[in-house]
DNA sequence: TAAAATAAGTCAACATGGCTGACATATTCT
DNA sequence: AGAATATGTCAGCCATGTTGACTTATTTTA
């Protein structure tokens, strides 16, 4: 599999510097970091996509259930948006999971225009199952890793964030 | 948008608890951690979406593009092992890339079976506006959070990667 | 109260990027 | 010479994103 293809390679320098650069001239523990965005989503999302697929479910059915496991009651224009697809896009696996009695429609009491989404509790055992491997990812990542607690990850991660993104997720954390 | 939906939502303790419970009986942060990896990976790939977009390619050209620049020389047959994608997938992207010249394939002097792909210099320049603005993601991160280093954040990151996806990884990071 | 705005749902059509299985070609290894 | 390998290609399927147009029910507003 692998093979000396040096000449096509960038030279490393023998003596080790404060910053090393990559084949592209940039920081290497930036790409690296680059890389590591990607490899890490990827593996993390693999556990749930299992389970999925025995449901006949995809990655899209397992965002609905996320978010209105998290935010009962919420409305179909706010997952929308929280989503940030289209109507279509949601119908789609929307219509799929209250077929199936994952998720439960209740008219809002008081504009009854709004249907307000909530998970049966058959819902709320497969939501259950999709994200209790990827705690476990965490958990053993917080005990191997040096990083100590989450907080640090955490606030790293919502820097990577844009803003209307930022105001969703206050949004949705600061509800329970 | 915001309304009272308290009788659908789990109540909140009035006292502070060392470990606070989502209304999935999961520890809370741990639970806004698989959301942050959600948002935080979908706007760290939005700035290269929108350049893709203006040059009609989309994420898996992204992708060819970068594991290309990044090991340059490498062959198709290592570029399908990385990505975990088939032939086919592959082929649409790459033959696209090929046509318009981002990326060259050189036979290789000792098995000419074997094509290494190497960037153009219209490549490594695409790649290069690419990779800007998820860099400069980082390092604004970096700058507003108290991480300190990339470092710990790396390590955490591959922690949760799995293990066949680890070799690569390393294997690549090895090269330059 | 009539008209406008909002929330939700639906239709048809299209694009991207995964997948499969089958098969062709060139090259190298045994 | 025959098997194995690396690449490329065909046809077709599926999931999930997109657009624009339109309906229905309900609430708000002028």
């Amino acid at each position: 599999m692998s093979q000396d293809n040096s000449e096509t390679l960038s030279k490393k320098h023998e003596t080790p510097q404060i910053c090393e650069m990559s084949s592209l001239g940039l920081p290497q523990e930036l790409v690296e970091a680059v890389e590591l965005m990607f490899f890490a989503y990827r593996d993390f999302v693999s556990d749930p996509d299992t389970i999925l697929e025995s449901h006949g479910f995809g990655r899209a059915h397992h965002r609905v259930l996320h978010f209105v496991g998290r935010r009962p009651g919420m409305s179909v224009s706010e997952l929308l948006h929280i989503l940030s697809i289209t109507k279509q896009s949601l119908s789609r696996v929307l219509k799929d999971l209250i077929e199936e009695k994952y998720i439960i429609q209740e008219t809002d009491e008081h504009d009854r225009r709004i249907k307000r989404l909530l998970l049966s509790p058959k819902g709320q055992k497969l939501h259950r199952n999709l994200i209790d491997p990827q705690i476990r990812r965490f958990q053993e990542s917080l005990a191997k890793s040096e990083i100590g607690t989450l907080e640090k990850w955490q606030e790293f991660m919502l820097h990577l964030i844009n803003m209307e993104t930022k105001i969703d997720f206050m949004d949705d954390t600061v509800r329970d």
